[in-house]
DNA sequence: CATTATTCCTATCAATTTAATAGGAATTAC
DNA sequence: GTAATTCCTATTAAATTGATAGGAATAATG
């Protein structure tokens, strides 16, 4: 199941995409607009500038606005922000690699081989996903 | 993340794919082979088996055995019975859709077009994979 | 028939994670 | 100096997960 702080995350950034204006995109303006508890958006849009996907501007007129054009942001950085690794398991991890405690052979396991595959089909789509494909209306 | 369930169910099955002889396989023989707590594993191959991907055989020499063939044992059926829905978010969901409460219209939904592609990627692995697959050796 | 080995059933528990809230500090525009 | 905003961090309630517990039911065997 995707987190709701990620389904969030995901909805505000393609909201702030969609900004024309040059202003900084308030976060009660998101929350409002897509139906989001407005202080559990606050975090999640921190974690997001932490990260170096958003920048902001505090006090009256401030907001968060993205550091790269739409098309620059990648959903593999997007998700790995705010869902964590993209592997199901961290045996399969690329980048949070963990070995698991039951497996004494991970190439004769078939959990292992199978999270692989899933794995590489998944980053296929995030690799190939930007928040620019996101913001376009419609399906 | 995959739970352990579903890891722990995989397992299993492999390991029942992979036995030649006619007698049922064991609980105790597969928990200790693969690094399960015994009684974890009873309930997850109980499930398995009241789903119809397992059979099983009370008493003196019982034991758990698949009903069908592992090469017509779909990753799709295992996955959705140990893991449940294959999609990340309900509304994109085959088996068990279900409206988002805070989306007005999830055709203009940026998570809900992202979240269709990744079902349909994974879909695509787990309607490829069956038992046998993961029941060959290495990797 | 008694014994032993197994699955079956269901309740419970502890730990973790998630989703949300709370309360104010810091900063900035005006 | 006031209002509007982000920033920070703690706390909480609910849900989920992983595991355990204890025995009931069933079947094979001598």
């Amino acid at each position: 199941m995707l987190s709701k702080k990620t389904k969030y995350g995901l909805k505000a950034l393609t909201f702030i995409s969609r900004n024309e204006s040059d202003m900084p995109v308030r976060v009660g303006e998101i929350a409002s607009s897509e139906n989001i508890p407005q202080k559990f958006l606050e975090t999640i849009l921190l974690t997001l500038r932490k990260a170096g996907i958003l920048g902001s501007k505090k006090g009256k007129h401030g907001g968060y606005y993205l550091r790269s054009h739409p098309s620059e942001v990648k959903m593999t950085d997007v998700m790995r922000v705010l869902e964590g690794p993209i592997a199901m398991v961290p045996c399969v991890s690329l980048n949070y690699y963990e070995k698991c405690d039951d497996c004494p052979d991970e190439h004769q396991c078939s959990v292992h081989k199978l999270m692989i595959e899933v794995r590489d089909s998944t980053l296929n789509v995030f690799r190939n996903t930007t928040l620019e494909d996101l913001a376009l209306k419609d399906s």
